[in-house]
DNA sequence: GCCCGCGACGAAAATATCTTTCATTTCGTG
DNA sequence: CACGAAATGAAAGATATTTTCGTCGCGGGC
């Protein structure tokens, strides 16, 4: 009867990442939207003010948030915890962290009529909030099983529209760049026709922050049935793009208004994404990778000018 | 030996120390005399390692140092703590800041066999790194130039090949959504052919990070010679392409090696001052680009399926 | 040498806390 | 306007923590 400490929840299957120490933050962000309202508010209590919830009991927190007991624990699971007890520890030490030195994590708003130094020094600051969220949130799992496949793939599609379509067509320069053969897809036509000639062994990739892209989500779906390892980059890890991908890689939901449209921050956690696979599979295929790195900045070399200016 | 302390613990009232936050091992070593056998060995698994006993329940560990649950909760009173569901909650923020403590490797450049996980933190870092230096470095009198003449431009057409193109790109998508004529190039002749039509009042906007790139300087060039207003956007505010710029915005040059080219960090510095520049404008012409944002955001509301609410 | 008192210690009861179940309410939909 | 599905909270059920209380060992006094 003591020795139950150690259950076995992996085969509970409905957790397959582990419970986060200090990306609960960007955790909170990420699923809010796929939450309820009451639910909303708890989370909302929760990565407002987490010492302060630390130092509250189930019941508590589901008074100060006016809601019950169970909807606090049902937060509690959808951010990745057990329960509402791990939660509280999670809670304790995210606390703790802040409170050592930890930046305040205070963002006004964008206003029309911030002086442009402003502008500049709160753009700054929320993508580098964006890269920070992404990275700790990142599945490194999952992130290696994509890499993984990459760098075993006979060919790789990337299927990515509007800004997403910017950082398809990065990661297939990257790609390319080291030897590896990658095609990104913008027209959504031409990607499903692509999509049929994939089968196993080739890798498939789809980018979308919402997660809810048709142009998108089909040409992974068409892949996914021909047998191709999908991988999906977005926002949201519950959305339907989620369906078809083999590995689901999330990216950081920032804060978003009027004058902040989606397209940057979002943007900004996907090519940290971008960047990471491709890192990663180029310390994979490292012999042929470098080679190949030096030889396209070689051949670009006799495109550049002398540095310095003429008489 | 005997004990000669006389602690007065008995009496009710309130504690004089207060709950220690981190000093929690040095309390553990001078109270260490003063408990008995049985406390001794659950301080000293506590101070051993506070993440795994923020693991454990009263029972665990109180199994683990071979004692029972009341020795277990004699010793959290003794540290000063309510109970010990307040000691384990300080256990797990004291895990959490011993778990931050520790980032060595972001100094360090990006290795061959680095595990995933620092290879997400450093790229993460380094891009960060970035954004800070950018932003700090950034002429904001230069950017204010830049944005009137962005606002007010008959036409806009931007410059940039290779990973820069995709960055021009990303600029035109933005202030084609705010109602801005814009263009993005990468194709040198037809570039230059468009500059050419260029005069007084249009904008022209050069982005190569090493601002030696000759398709993107003789398009500048011919703008620049026709009239119109231009920017250069670098990582060298002393190359070439700035003798052609009205405006030049320099980017953060951050280091790079082999297996991090310099698409990576200066692209991200460079898509910082194309939002910079974005949000400048829409904030100059606000009333005519928020309905364009909203306009532009319905009207592909029907390409994105249903949220799933998974079972 | 034997008995007595003091305090550590743990088993189990008592309490608090967390989790689950299930009926009710709410909301969107046809 | 009725229907069904999802969301929500009240309360029962399960765990964990705290308290209580009796046992045991130890050292000193007689």
């Amino acid at each position: 009867m003591t020795n139950d400490v150690k259950e076995i929840f992996g085969s509970a299957g409905a957790s397959p990442a582990p419970p986060a120490p200090a990306a609960l933050a960007a955790k909170v962000r990420t699923l809010a939207p796929s939450m309820t309202r009451s639910m909303q508010r708890v989370a909302e209590a929760v990565a407002d003010d987490p010492a302060g919830c630390a130092a509250l009991t189930v019941t508590g927190l589901a008074e100060l948030t006016g809601t019950s007991e169970a909807t606090v624990v049902r937060t509690a699971r959808l951010l990745g915890y057990p329960g509402y007890r791990d939660l509280r520890l999670a809670l304790a030490g995210l606390a703790a962290q802040q409170q050592s030195g930890r930046a305040p994590a205070i963002t006004t708003d964008i206003a029309v009529d911030d002086p442009i130094a402003d502008v500049v020094a709160k753009l700054a600051y929320d993508e580098q909030q964006t890269l920070a969220d992404t990275a700790a949130g990142l599945d490194t799992v999952q992130l290696a099983a994509a890499v993984t496949a990459l760098a075993g793939a006979r060919r790789t599609d990337v299927y990515g529209v509007g800004a997403s379509g910017l950082v398809a067509q990065d990661l297939t320069q990257k790609l390319l760049r080291i030897g590896l053969l990658a095609h990104a897809h913008s027209d959504p036509h031409l990607a499903v026709t692509n999509a049929v000639q994939l089968r196993s062994g080739d890798v498939a990739i789809a980018i979308t922050h919402s997660g809810t892209t048709g142009d998108v989500i089909e040409p992974l779906r068409v892949a996914f049935e021909r047998g191709a390892t999908t991988v999906a980059v977005t926002g949201r890890p519950d959305s339907p793009v989620t369906q078809y991908a083999d590995h689901v890689l999330t990216t950081s939901t920032a804060r978003e208004s009027e004058l902040r449209p989606a397209a940057m921050s979002s943007r900004t956690g996907q090519l940290l994404v971008v960047d990471c696979l491709f890192v990663g599979v180029a310390q994979r295929t490292y012999d042929a990778a470098a080679p190949a790195l030096s030889a396209s900045y070689e051949a670009l070399a006799h495109r550049h000018r002398a540095t310095r200016k003429g008489p």
